[in-house]
DNA sequence: CTGTTAGCGCCTTCAC
DNA sequence: GTGAAGGCGCTAACAG
């Protein structure tokens, strides 16, 4: 390894002076700094990264974790935090929590360790009570796409509940009264504010939303299969269902179909998401969309703005839902 | 922040036991070994990675590059990589490289000087005479998915000729003879052996691969969508298309059902990749399916078998591409 | 088993 | 504008 020890001596200067030429340029004579360029080019040098990072106390790179890589969910939001930091030249880092409440702790410590200036988390395992005490604990926490009501300001999120009503409103609007919905399970908080947003449109219509109208799955295709046909065995007369996300939306599809029923003249059926299925299954699955790069964007914005304390307060916290028309959602049939 | 001396302070011992008890605890008696985790624990020591990784100039992480996080194609492979590594304790850290030759080269400096120890690269902007220049200079490099001849031993990779066979086969097998592919950008090497594998089978069928009945796109559906129209206005009388990948494919059979054809029926049609979308799209696409989570898996093993400089022979590194039916493919009609 | 002592490679005051 | 020197936090011989 060739450090700056050989450049400096190649270059017939101090350490000092090869160290200012990378991070002060300005400061030394146009000679000298090409005496140290062409030493250090020579011996193709690179700085040790993680020495300057020690010395510095700073790493100049954010760090992300994520439940998964696997899922284009996490892909595209991760997508937007570098985006949002490649122009700076700072760098991003990316960590698994592999979807449990210690893997996200883990991540995060491995993350502060590695001394990134801030850190991007999406957790959905961690809760409230957890997550505010390293939120305390570290002032360069981002939590992606979740709000952490005390640290709000530290928080970028889609407006889940504006979600939940505009699929209840658009099913409504096509003139439908018996509705469910197949929501996620009950730990994950979007889940609980879309839920909240979708009765409450419903509500205001003078419709129920009763217990029996609520199936709970796990996110998974076979999950969104299982609950629709739990629903059509109770008898409930739905003709349409708010699915939580895509991939048990086309579950659910698929289920009616070998129910018999056919999509959307039987059943009406929106997701959430919009993820890739949701325009490549047929019939194209309606849905409500979020912004998932526009969010990983802003993230990567707030976590860059607060590792430098710099203002943080022209930065777009809140995004909106949004519905997306496409083939599985019409009137009912009489 | 706290560092090993406050730590040590408190405990009443040198910073080398406490350093001791971190790294080599069965090198310390238990009393004082305890007396360092009381205090260490009081005081929320926990231990600079940066410092430690400089002083040991090993920092036990993996690092990888991959074109992007939006898709799950990398994901997937990501993940596997961090499976393989998760239960030795060793961190996985990921980069982009936004899919540009430059971004690989910087993403793969960026993760040396890091001082990971070891790198696994997933590169197709990267040409071989570059590729093979950085793994001459650095042996810890691994290829993700990719073969680069003169450093098989730490390339990890799908046979993409027997992917490219079995597609012909297949068609050929259901009665084909007037067979095309849409084929992705000359540049990937994926490319080049996958169509070698199809224009050699079908040479042993006696069947020809004109130019003609070669198209080009850029593994996007809109560019299947382009390539299928392409081909049909060509009037060729193409009964099977091969397309490169599953997105492509479906844009084939999108634009076919535009102009009037069934598929299968009119057109058989077979994609690459098994991603989600080829089950879930209507029909469910018969296609070639890579192992994407165990060429991950085996791109960490060999990573960290690499690193600790241990034996890599056991080590799996030539996957099998399988032939997945599903709905896209029939006979031809007469 | 434990403490002392050099570093690891780089940055940054402080003099000159 | 440049060099000397100390320090970032931790590890790893080397003695004892």
């Amino acid at each position: 390894m060739v450090t700056i020890l050989d450049v400096s001596r190649k270059a017939g200067v101090s350490t000092a002076t090869v160290s200012r030429v990378l991070n002060h340029p300005d400061m030394v004579d146009e000679k000298t700094r090409d005496l140290v360029h062409v030493a250090s080019e020579q011996l193709g040098y690179r700085p040790n990264r993680i020495a300057r990072d020690l010395a510095r106390r700073s790493s100049q790179t954010i760090g992300v974790v994520v439940n998964n890589f696997a899922s284009p969910y996490y892909g595209v939001m991760l997508d937007g935090v570098d985006e949002a930091l490649v122009a700076s030249g700072w760098n991003v880092i990316a960590e698994t929590s592999r979807e449990t409440a210690a893997g996200e702790f883990r991540a995060i410590q491995s993350l502060m360790d590695r001394q990134c200036d801030a850190i991007v988390v999406h957790a959905n395992s961690l809760d409230d009570a957890a997550l505010a005490e390293l939120f305390r604990k570290n002032p360069k926490l981002v939590l992606m796409n979740r709000l952490l009501e005390p640290f709000q300001s530290r928080c970028v999120y889609l407006d889940n509940e504006l979600g939940g009503r505009l699929a209840a409103r658009h099913l409504i609007a096509s003139g439908h009264v018996d509705i469910a919905t197949i929501a996620g399970p009950e730990t994950f908080h979007e889940v609980r504010s879309r839920l909240k947003g979708f009765a409450g449109a419903l509500g205001e219509a003078g419709l129920a939303l009763p217990d029996s109208r609520i199936v709970r799955a796990d996110f998974s295709l076979a999950g969104g299969r299982r609950a629709l046909a739990d629903l059509i065995e109770r008898q409930s007369g739905v003709t349409a269902v708010f699915a939580h996300n895509d991939e048990m939306a086309v579950g659910a599809i698929e289920a009616a179909y070998q129910m018999g029923l056919s999509v959307p003249d039987d059943l009406s059926v929106i997701g959430f998401d919009d993820m890739t299925i949701a325009s490549l299954s047929r019939p194209a699955l309606t849905t409500i969309g979020q912004p998932l790069r526009a969010i990983g964007t802003a993230c990567g914005r707030l976590a860059h703005a607060l590792s430098r304390e710099a203002d943080t307060s022209e930065i777009r916290r809140v995004f909106d839902a949004e519905l997306i028309e496409r083939e599985t959602v019409s009137e009912p049939r009489h």
